[in-house]
RNA sequence: GGGUCGCUAGCUCAUCAGGUAGAGCAGGAGACUUUUAAUCUCAAGGUGCUGGGUUCGAGUCCCAGGCGACCCA
């Protein structure tokens, strides 16, 4: 079989360029094409196939007159790679199509293809064979193609607002930046343990302190942790960072590159809409009663227009549950109105976990967005500078559109002596590992007022794509070894 | 970690109440000169996820385990 093959044409490009042929007219123009046949129908002396590249599918016409080999080419398999040259003609019945003048097998399978009309349904199947998933699942194949370009948007708006893209390290000595379970090796030569970073944050801020004003990383992060449809074990974080900003300016780069980015996935500012999670459960299952066209209309788009709302964390669950919380009512007084809520909670709690739980269990799964949700507790945010207002609280945010978290920013904390006295008051039932003096020490040299951002790059292509499993945007997916 | 559902031919699915499994497509052989999941004929294809148990007899019932999906923590 040959080495290579001189493709000229792909399937798409063909449609675009010929649709105009009209029924059983040729082109008079010759085009090289290569792909998997993907259905075969032999009919005597002619013999058509589909043919699908990357760019999409495209039907093969042979004629045991003008096909070399046609005997052969009648017994191609389904999955088999082949090259082709000839004319594009179309046929009778409208079919754009290249007469198989010449052609050659590039690959065999050896192995039989997924049935032609039902394909590979079987999840762990998709997930374990995704090579044969992208060819029968076109829309999966789609889905990839999304990603790519989501993320090379985003890269391109960063690059263009002067950002600059940094590598900084996946194995760190301590596993800072989030309050996450990291995985845990060991380098042999030096004889230490060492861990997988759950976040880039400290060593880009430390980049920030190093003089490198706008820095940015889109890197994988691993957190040891269960497996669900919103979380991957290992999965793609994106944070920047920007000197001499505040969360209100984060806020804005926020929304301006999200609706870039939307606007380069779907020419505008309506995103695909799930149902939210929780409440319509109840009223799927009407729904369900009534035909599928029904369910067709149920699949809402979400306008995401601009400008997008800022609410505090106090004014939400005012909203949602008419309780009144704050910071400074203690946390005797917010456990009680927890309990009122039926929010259940730990007597070790402070007042800021309180405030949290509650707006974690009864606020947040009502909300839909976008919304900014602002101002922290500090005793749940310790890398979030002091609210510049109100003691006890962060210059925190975090966005929730469509009912998911998309990001995470804050105005960061840049006090070194703080900054040790948080690292001190967390985790402190997990010994010094999280205690990160490397850090301090940077911050002693000053770190200037600094905005910082992180958004779940899985999240947000699933919100552009309207996934509804992290499975469904990761290529290989984290699954347990097949049984042997 | 808990609950629910699933695992039968390469793929997609059947098998009613327990009686040693059936179809479509794919793969093989053949027919057919414009098909669109082409069609038609013929033959072949199975360690029923694994291991135990109940039973004269288990894909089916029971127990344990594996993997996956969804929900909950």
């Amino acid at each position: 079989m040959p080495y290579s093959f001189d493709k000229d044409s792909e399937a798409a490009g063909l449609h675009d360029e010929f649709s105009s042929l009209s029924e059983g007219e040729g082109s008079g123009v010759n085009a090289s094409v290569a792909g998997r046949v993907l259905l075969r129908r032999n009919q005597g002396n002619i013999t058509f196939a589909q043919m699908a590249d990357a760019s999409g599918t495209i039907q093969l016409f042979a004629q045991s007159k003008n096909t070399p080999e046609y005997e052969q080419f009648t017994n191609l398999s389904l999955g088999d790679w082949v090259g082709v040259k000839g004319e594009v003609i179309k046929t009778k019945r409208g079919e754009l199509s290249v007469r198989v003048d010449e052609w050659v097998l590039l690959a065999k399978t050896q192995k039989p293809f997924p049935e032609k009309w039902h394909g590979l349904s079987d999840q762990d199947l998709r997930y374990r064979q995704r090579w044969l998933d992208l060819w029968v699942n076109r829309d999966v194949a789609a889905t990839f193609k999304d990603r790519s370009r989501i993320i090379s948007s985003l890269r391109s708006y960063l690059e263009g607002q002067g950002f600059l893209e940094v590598e900084t390290p996946i194995l760190q000595p301590l596993p800072g930046g989030a309050d996450a379970r990291p995985f845990e090796t060991h380098h042999n030569s030096l004889d230490m343990d060492m861990y997988l970073r759950v976040a880039p944050e400290l060593y880009l801020k430390r980049l920030v302190v190093g003089g490198f004003e706008k820095v940015f990383e889109i890197g994988r992060v691993f957190r040891n942790e269960g497996l669900s449809p919103r979380h991957n074990p290992e999965f793609t974080m994106m944070e920047a960072y920007v000197a001499y900003a505040d969360y209100h300016d984060i806020m804005e780069l926020t929304e301006n590159l999200i609706c870039s980015l939307a606007k380069e996935i779907h020419g505008g500012l309506r995103i695909p809409a799930r149902e939210s999670k929780s409440g319509d459960e109840k009223n799927g299952e009407e729904k369900n009663n009534e035909n599928s066209e029904q369910k067709e209309i149920n699949l809402k788009t979400l306008d995401i227009k601009t400008p997008w709302r800022r609410a505090t964390i106090y004014e939400l669950v005012l909203e949602h549950c008419g309780k009144e919380i704050d910071i400074d009512m203690g946390a005797k007084q917010l456990a009680k109105i927890a309990k009122d809520l039926g929010v259940e909670t730990e007597s070790k709690w402070g007042a800021g976990k309180l405030v949290l739980e509650i707006y974690e269990k009864t606020t947040e799964p009502n909300l839909v967005g976008p919304v900014f949700v602002c101002d922290y507790p500090a005793e749940v945010s310790p890398l979030a500078r002091q609210h510049r207002d109100k003691p006890g609280l962060v210059e925190r945010f975090e966005l929730i559109i469509n009912g998911n978290e998309i990001a995470n920013a804050f105005s960061e904390l840049n006090d070194s002596a703080i900054q040790a006295e948080r690292f001190s008051a967390t985790h402190q039932d997990e010994d010094e590992i999280r205690f990160d003096k490397d850090y301090i020490s940077a911050l002693e040299y000053g770190l200037p007022p600094t905005g910082g951002l992180g958004i779940g790059i899985d999240r947000l292509v699933m919100l552009l794509t309207g996934a509804k499993s992290i499975r469904d945007v990761l290529l290989f997916p984290t699954l347990k070894p097949a049984q042997e």
